[in-house]
DNA sequence: CAGAGCTCCTGAATGC
DNA sequence: TGCATTCAGGAGCTCT
């Protein structure tokens, strides 16, 4: 499940192979993606070269000359450089191509989308979203005035991409056990300490997850293998009834917002 | 307007 | 061993 972490680690992984590079084809196997492959891409994009390869949220997006295409990972999303030679997989639903390679789209669940706007800034998609975790923008001050008025719980708010984009279920529990707030608190009543040690975690968390990606861009191009993606230390996420690393207090696993959620009741306060 | 719930899909895990 | 059922999850959409 593509967290921002692993979207920036595609992106890093993918940019110097496709940069600079001329579309000379597209093969859609499968529109039927999150939505639908738009019909008459192929003759907007071929013969136009990939300029940069860039990131908003999870979304990665390839600037052409005159438009661009928006992909989505989804949740079991994964974006290959390959051999044009490399046999098709039942979830390989977009190819890419290349003078010497194929950029290939595998996704089985079908969560992620493609497509494609002449300007970046005016697709619904991507205009209410909120600042970047990683920026300056996205700090306790930003914050407090984001939830002030909220009446939901912090973890489904620090979730909501009009908040801060780039926080997925697995690195909300992180960030709030590092955090020590309960999930379950009122996101307006947070005082100004547990929003700056939550901003701060946040950011941690995700750069040391970016971090973890870089060391293993090395094997991002296995023609036959995983992608580049790469475990994560967590303390909390899928350790039900398990000791907390802290306290030795099991873990909780709560839902919260139709997501599952793990806290350590002693160390997270409300 | 804010927020709760629904929805897409398939592989993995679990149950019998 | 094998089949049936359950669950997970990103995030936009619908409804209240």
């Amino acid at each position: 499940m593509p967290e921002l972490p692993e979207v920036e680690t595609v992106r890093r992984g993918i940019s110097p192979h496709i940069e600079g590079a001329i579309i000379e084809g597209l093969e859609v196997r499968n529109p039927n993606l999150r939505w639908q492959v738009p019909a008459k891409l192929a003759e907007k994009v071929i013969g136009h070269p990939v300029l940069k390869v860039t990131r908003r949220g999870k979304y990665i997006i390839w600037q052409l000359p005159e438009g661009c295409l928006i992909w989505h990972l989804g949740m079991s999303g994964v974006m290959r450089v390959l051999t044009k030679t490399t046999p098709i997989g039942k979830h390989d639903h977009v190819d890419v191509l290349f003078a010497d390679k194929v950029l290939r789209f595998t996704d089985p669940r079908r969560f992620g989308c493609l497509l494609y706007v002449e300007n970046e800034r005016e697709h619904p998609l991507l205009k209410h979203l909120g600042p970047e975790p990683l920026s300056d923008e996205f700090n306790a001050d930003y914050l407090a005035k984001k939830l002030k008025k909220t009446q939901r719980c912090i973890k489904v708010a620090i979730m909501d991409s009009h908040i801060v984009v780039g926080v997925g279920n697995i690195y909300a529990s992180e960030a709030l056990f590092i955090a020590q707030v309960s999930p379950q608190k009122l996101a307006s009543k947070l005082t100004s300490e547990e929003l700056e040690r939550l901003v701060v975690a946040v950011k941690d968390t995700l750069d040391k997850a970016i971090q973890a990606g870089g060391t293993t861009l090395k094997d991002f191009m296995q023609s036959d293998g995983k992608p580049g993606y790469f475990r994560h230390e967590l303390q909390v996420y899928g350790r039900d009834q398990k000791p907390c690393f802290i306290c030795q207090m099991p873990i909780q696993k709560i839902v919260l917002g139709q997501r599952s959620t793990y806290f350590c009741p002693k160390c997270q306060k409300d």
